[in-house]
RNA sequence: GCAUGGGUGGUCGAGCGGUCAAAGGCAACGGGCUGUAAACCCGUCGGGUUAAUUCCCUACGUAGGUUCGAAUCCUACCCCAUGCACCA
């Protein structure tokens, strides 16, 4: 690939690009001398769970990889002890080095999913801040001004609502700009969210005299929903290590327009090839069949194209021919005729009797693919498996000993 | 420390002596429509109990109190936010 076609490649979905030419000047440099650019990507120590919404920027970090430079993934395990400022959680509890190491491997194992292991380093911020004394932190501190920080979106706005905003949250965005200092990174990546973050690490490379980082946003992706972003605290999320069904049941609901979404920052399809697509539903294409194929991408991409083959046959068969699923949990309970309510309630299908009676009134509930009508109602359980089925997903089959 | 405003169900947020298991929104759950689309529509949404919207228990920061009766009034305490205290 030329320079310029390079350049498309690593710009296609993403939000900034700052600068273009400091980009360009960087990716030269590397082709002339064969030294790989350092690309970083900052993580949180906390929740390893990685889902889709991370996969947008983790796309763009293989792109990089793709083009042979080097990918760094930075714990901020001391960072992690500040908190992203966002209003809410703005201390948390340091983790000990145990769990720190720990979801330090989950994040590897996930991430390398899609990337080379052979190009990425995995480095921790505590290396060089756990060695910072306070008059190195004042040092840090006088390198930028109140007025600099307050700038942050986040922080103008909370000021302006009256919310409050601890001193330490104004740290954030300086340590986590000072390990681009230390690791002397070329590129920062992120999403949109953590623009002023990244380019306070621009700023301080400056102060520090090197050459400032290149940053590249990628947006956030939306979870489920469509509106929010997809986040696990929201539950509209598809994690990366979720089973092949699962991500296929939910990539399916997800909206006609969501979809494209999807298909523009989830997979390598070239935007001519969107395009296509888009042009087929005009024409009056099932939108489904498209879907079904984003699925399968997606799917394959995590698991195995014949994962994906098989998640789609499943679903065909659960949800297009209204069949059982292929395996269902089994639970033996005592034998005997048992009010129907209380089994929903006994085996976990429902919370509460209460709820169980409500599953029943609103038609939720099959015994042997037959709806039952009444709360009151008995069930006979023997040494044959009962089927019982609650809306449209959840299984079991219960026999009697 | 002082002043002011707050602490309500998963969440946001109304209620400010009885009709309050507590409006409304969101989320969630069930049903309908469908492409398990989305949107939309209907219903449910603390727990137990009943033939029943029947009765009981738990719940409005914590602990007491006033009252026939308190989420609502009083007292103490805890917690949170903002402002004031220096420059003036």
């Amino acid at each position: 690939m030329t320079i310029d076609e390079q350049i498309e490649f690593l710009k296609k979905g993403t939000v900034d690009l700052i600068r273009e030419d400091d980009l360009r000047k960087k990716l030269e440099r590397s082709q002339k001398t064969g030294k790989p650019l350092r690309i970083k990507l900052g993580l949180d120590p906390t929740a390893p769970d990685i889902h889709l919404g991370h996969t947008v920027v983790i796309r763009k970090l293989k792109a990089f990889q793709d083009l042979g430079h080097t990918v760094i993934f930075l714990i901020g395990d001391f960072t992690g002890m500040i908190g992203d400022p966002s209003g809410k959680n703005v201390t948390r509890p340091p983790l000990s080095r145990e769990e720190v190491n720990a979801n330090a491997e989950t994040y590897k194992q996930q991430m390398f999913k899609l990337l080379d292991p052979d190009k990425t380093e995995l480095r921790f911020n505590g290396e060089w801040m756990d060695k910072f004394t306070a008059a190195d932190f004042v040092k840090l501190c006088a390198k930028t001004t109140v007025k600099q920080i307050l700038e942050r979106d986040d922080f103008t706005k909370r000021l302006a609502d009256e919310k409050p905003i601890s001193l330490h949250e104004l740290l954030y965005p300086l340590t986590q700009g000072y390990d681009s200092v230390a690791l002397n990174s070329d590129v920062e990546l992120g999403g949109t969210d953590q623009k002023f973050n990244l380019l306070m690490g621009r700023n301080l490379q400056r102060e520090y005299q090197m050459e400032p980082q290149v940053i590249i946003t990628t947006p956030l992706l939306e979870g489920l929903d469509g509106v929010n972003k997809m986040s696990k605290s929201l539950n509209n999320y598809i994690g990366i290590e979720e089973p092949a069904n699962e991500i296929f049941g939910k990539v399916m609901s997800i909206s006609d327009e969501l979809m494209w979404r999807y298909y523009d920052l989830l997979t390598d399809l070239t935007p001519a090839a969107i395009a296509s697509l888009r042009s087929r539903v005009h024409a009056g294409e099932n939108p489904r069949d498209i879907k079904v194929d984003l699925a399968k991408q997606i799917i394959s991409d995590l698991h195995s194209r014949t994962e994906a083959d098989a998640a789609e046959a499943e679903f065909v068969r659960r949800f297009v021919q209204k069949e059982a699923p292929d395996e269902i949990e089994v639970r033996s309970v005592t034998a005997g005729r048992q009010n129907i309510a209380q089994l929903l309630a006994d085996t976990g299908l429902a919370s509460s009797k209460g709820e169980a009676r409500r599953l029943v009134e609103q038609g939720g509930v099959r015994v042997n693919s037959e709806r039952v009508s009444a709360a009151g109602a008995d069930v006979e359980i023997g040494p044959e498996p009962v089927l019982i089925q609650v809306g449209k997903r959840r299984f079991l089959k219960i026999i009697g000993e």
